[in-house]
RNA sequence: GCGGAAAUAGCUCAGUUGGUAGAGCACGACCUUGCCAAGGUCGGGGUCGCGAGUUCGAGUCUCGUUUUCCGCUCCA
């Protein structure tokens, strides 16, 4: 354990060290858990967001991508569930100065009453050995009965609160249980709050005049209420699928483990629009068709897997993760999801328009289900770099840092390498550099000898060094060198656009 | 939010019982030269995270604070 954490250090290190992320507002101390991309990162970050564009809206004919604005209208976050969802009723020990969730102290204490359940039936099956019958015992016990008779009206008493938002009556509840602080054992407690985890703006700057807006958690809702102006002036025929790429922000209590989990982050999501009673069928292929997807990158299977969640969220029929096994474990890098019709009903409820399309195959209207496939821009940096990032030692007893990007992410796709600063190579390779730059993004290096230049590409992940020697003068060959194998060979300087094509032919 | 640890040059670190900062690498210029890092010469760069206190004097001791990492908590 203490190599992985070794390890992830070092993943933060190289990533600011050589370029990709820096933590934000760096000379004013840092804001915690924020983080800028450097020149290196964006030009991965682009690379990623551009290879699930193309899978997505590019290689599918009926998905097509949208770009919606962060602030939208406020109604949108009640129909959506999140601003009841998202906030959590909070509550502090006065004397250990610990918060808790008022709702998960609750559940404890049900748990708790539950225990003297299960110590009763033991005592019972002890009295009783093989002659006891658990649900005999349970539904005639007095004790038993009583324990029970109180949990459901403590559920009932919650669930009544958290219906009209009652926060005093949540207090008050918490009292009347004589709910202790596991740290202090005191009953010494705060008023009960919310805590939201929209951040709230106002758009408007006179005073009073203002409304408050959030800005959205999630990209989803943006789809959702353009689906029918996409649907309509795209000509769109169910099944179909709305793409989005964007920022989204979420206030959460503790943000930690470098970009894993950051209150501005970015999401690319997916909702693909289905035929209600089709939806399950559709939920498992795009399951499937999304772990293809990261299975594309080369990266080895066995660092993935899946997650099928058995608690499900409001909207959701069925649910699972794709799981990555980062430094510190396996951890949800994307999400699909069944939502049911729950999105496009509530918008239809809450803005009193018709969300419907009419199949003129089955000559009917309806509220399409959805199945989404959301995944996290800065997660998935997270899982390619931290992966690809290795300490290598060559036969040679040397050692490399070696950065094994698959080659169509890389920030740079070749370094071109005059052999020696003289001789007339300089100017050949900036020949090759005006040949190739418009297609590629490449860095010219000229500084050091030409084995260290290797080492810097290779820490940087650039998958191929084109060297320039005396011999191209003559043959207007150069030489290819490759970054994981570190082999080489020869190339004609005309035929370099097929051979880097072919290279970086984006993996299907 | 609570608890633990850390913070000195771009990076990795040293700094002796408190006496006003050093190394290696990296970086820049020049020379040499070349197919897998670490040739030569010269040079730039730090108010030791920040703020107080103790002291004649604080990188070093005390307190506070910020940021990061770890554990707990949280993560519709």
């Amino acid at each position: 354990m203490a190599n992985q954490e070794d390890f992830f250090k070092k993943v933060v290190a190289h990533a600011k060290e050589y370029g990709f992320i820096f933590p934000s507002s760096e000379i004013y101390d840092g804001l915690a858990a924020v983080y800028d991309y450097g020149q290196l990162g964006t030009e991965l970050k682009n690379n990623i967001k551009q290879y699930w564009w193309r899978s997505m809206v590019q290689y599918h004919e009926n998905i097509v991508g949208i770009d919606s604005a962060i602030f939208m209208h406020p109604k949108i976050w009640k129909a959506s569930g999140h601003v009841d969802a998202f906030n959590d009723p909070l509550i502090d020990n006065r004397d250990s100065k610990k918060r808790y969730r008022a709702d998960v102290l609750i559940e404890n204490h049900i748990a708790k009453i539950e225990d003297k359940i299960e110590k009763e039936c033991a005592k019972a099956q002890k009295r009783f050995g093989d002659a006891f019958d658990r649900q005999q015992f349970v539904s005639t016990n007095a004790r038993v009965l009583e324990h029970q008779q109180q949990i459901d009206s403590i559920r009932a008493r919650y669930a009544e609160c958290m219906n009209d938002n009652d926060l005093a009556g949540l207090k008050q509840m918490i009292l009347d249980l004589g709910i202790v602080c596991p740290i202090s054992g005191t009953r010494n407690w705060t008023d009960v709050r919310q805590f939201n985890l929209m951040f709230a703006t106002k758009m408007g700057s006179v005073e009073g005049e203002n409304d408050t807006l959030y800005l959205r958690p999630e990209t989803a809702q943006g789809i959702f209420v353009n689906f029918l102006n996409v649907q309509k002036s795209g000509r769109m025929k169910v099944p179909f699928g709305i793409a989005q790429v964007g920022k989204a922000f979420r206030n959460e209590i503790v943000a930690r483990q470098f970009i894993f989990r950051m209150r501005e982050f970015e999401q690319m999501e997916m909702q693909f629009f289905v035929r209600p009673g089709t939806e399950l069928e559709w939920f498992r292929y795009w399951k499937e068709e999304r772990l293809k997807w990261h299975l594309s990158l080369g990266i080895d299977a066995s660092n993935y897997r899946y997650h099928d969640h058995e608690k499900l969220a409001h909207y959701a029929n069925a649910a699972t993760d794709i799981e990555f096994l980062f430094p510190f474990g396996f951890k949800e890098l994307e999400g699909i999801h069944s939502r049911t019709n729950f999105d496009l009903s509530r918008h239809s409820e809450f803005s009193g328009k018709k969300l419907q399309y009419f199949d003129s195959e089955l000559n009917e209207s309806y509220t399409p289900y959805v199945i989404e496939t959301s995944i996290g821009v800065d997660r998935t940096f997270l899982a390619i770099f931290s992966h690809a990032l290795k300490e290598q030692t060559l036969d040679d007893g040397s050692s490399r840092t070696l950065l094994s990007l698959p080659p169509v992410l890389a920030p740079y796709k070749a370094a071109i390498l005059p052999l020696v600063k003289k001789d007339g190579l300089p100017e050949k390779a900036r020949e090759i550099m005006d040949l190739l730059k418009y297609d590629y993004m490449l860095q010219y290096d000229e500084k050091d000898a030409i084995g260290r230049r290797y080492r810097r590409q290779d820490a940087i992940g650039t998958p191929f060094c084109i060297t320039v020697d005396n011999d191209t003068l003559q043959d207007n060959n150069v030489t290819v060198r490759h970054r994981d194998t570190m082999q080489q060979e020869r190339v004609a300087i005309d035929q370099l656009h097929t051979y880097l094509n072919q290279q970086l032919k984006p993996l299907r």
